[in-house]
DNA sequence: GCTTGACTTACAGTTAACTGTAAGTAATAA
DNA sequence: TTATTACTTACAGTTAACTGTAAGTCAAGC
C-alpha cells in the first residue's frame, strides 16, 4: 500500500523526462494540474506519472497539444464523453495511420535511390541510367 | 522530343504544389536553383520538376532542410561522392523506420484505449476496471 | 496603354512546442 | 547558516519551415 508517494517538481521532471520548464508550460496549457502542498508547492503523484505516460504516447502518434487540450476538456465533463472521447481517438489514429503509410511511400522511392546509388558503384547500372528512367523499372 | 518546356514561377509553383514564396525560400537556402533568361527572370524545367519531386519524398521521409542541403552540397562535388550520398540517405532512411516503429508502439497503447472505452460503452469491461489495470492484462 | 506577373532587398509575422531569464520571495536540507 | 529548490509574473529567445508585406523596377501580352 505503498501508492502514495509525492514528487516535487525536480524529482517528477527526472521521472517522466521532462523539465521543470516544460511542466510548468503543460501546466499553463492545461496539459496537467498537479496538486499543491500547505505552502503551495506542485506535488506530483502516481497517477500523474501514469498521466504523463499516456500523454506522451499520445504526443508520440502525432496528436497537437490542442488536440490533447479538448481531450481533456472531454475527460472532465464525465463519463457522458467516453463515447466522443473514443471518436477522438479513433481520428487521431485514422490520421497516425495514413501518416505512417505516406511516409512508407516516400520510404520506397528512398530506398530505390540507395539501390540505385548501389547498382552505380558497382556497376550493375549502367552509367548513362538516370534515376528518373530506372524507376520507371517499377511502375 | 519536347522535354524542354520552360515554366515560370507561377506556372512551376502550380505543378509542384509549393507557393512561389516557398520556392524562392527554396532557392535562398539552396534547395533549387533554378534558370533565368535574357531579363534575370527565373524559369523551371522538367529537371526541376523531377528533382522537386525527390525533394518532396526526402522531405516526407523526415529529412530537415539542413540534411537536404548536406546531400546537395555532396552531390555538387559530384559522383566522388556517391558512396556518401548512400550513407546519408541510409541513415535518413533508418531514422524514418524507426520513427514509425516508434509510432506504432504508441499507437498500440492508443488502440488498447479505444478499446477500453468500447469496453466501458457496452459494459464488457467492469466500472471498476480502470485502464492502467486494464492495459496489464496485455503484458 | 494598361494589367499582370516577375524581379529585388529587407524585413516582420506565424505556428508549435518549448526554453530560458530576471527579480524577488520563501521554505527546506545539510 | 548557507545552499538548494521552488514559487510567482512577465516576458524574450529559439528552431523549423514557411508566409507575407512594402516599395520600387521592369518586361510581356492583349
Amino acid at each position: 500500500m505503498e501508492g502514495n508517494k509525492k514528487y516535487s517538481i525536480g524529482e517528477f521532471s527526472k521521472v517522466v523526462g521532462l523539465t521543470s520548464y516544460t511542466l510548468r508550460y503543460y501546466e499553463r496549457e492545461g496539459l496537467i494540474i498537479p496538486n499543491r502542498d500547505k505552502n503551495g508547492r506542485r506535488y506530483y503523484t502516481e497517477q500523474d506519472i501514469s498521466w504523463i505516460g499516456f500523454l506522451l504516447h499520445l504526443k508520440g502518434t502525432g496528436m497537437s497539444m490542442n488536440e490533447i487540450e479538448e481531450y481533456i476538456k472531454l475527460r472532465a465533463q464525465g463519463d457522458s464523453t467516453i463515447e466522443q472521447r473514443k471518436d477522438l481517438l479513433k481520428r487521431v489514429r485514422k490520421n497516425s495511420l495514413s501518416q505512417i503509410d505516406e511516409m512508407k511511400m516516400h520510404l520506397k522511392v528512398l530506398s530505390h535511390k540507395i539501390d540505385w546509388y548501389e547498382g552505380k558503384l558497382d556497376h550493375t547500372i549502367s552509367d548513362s541510367e538516370g534515376f528518373s528512367e530506372y524507376l520507371k523499372r517499377f511502375e
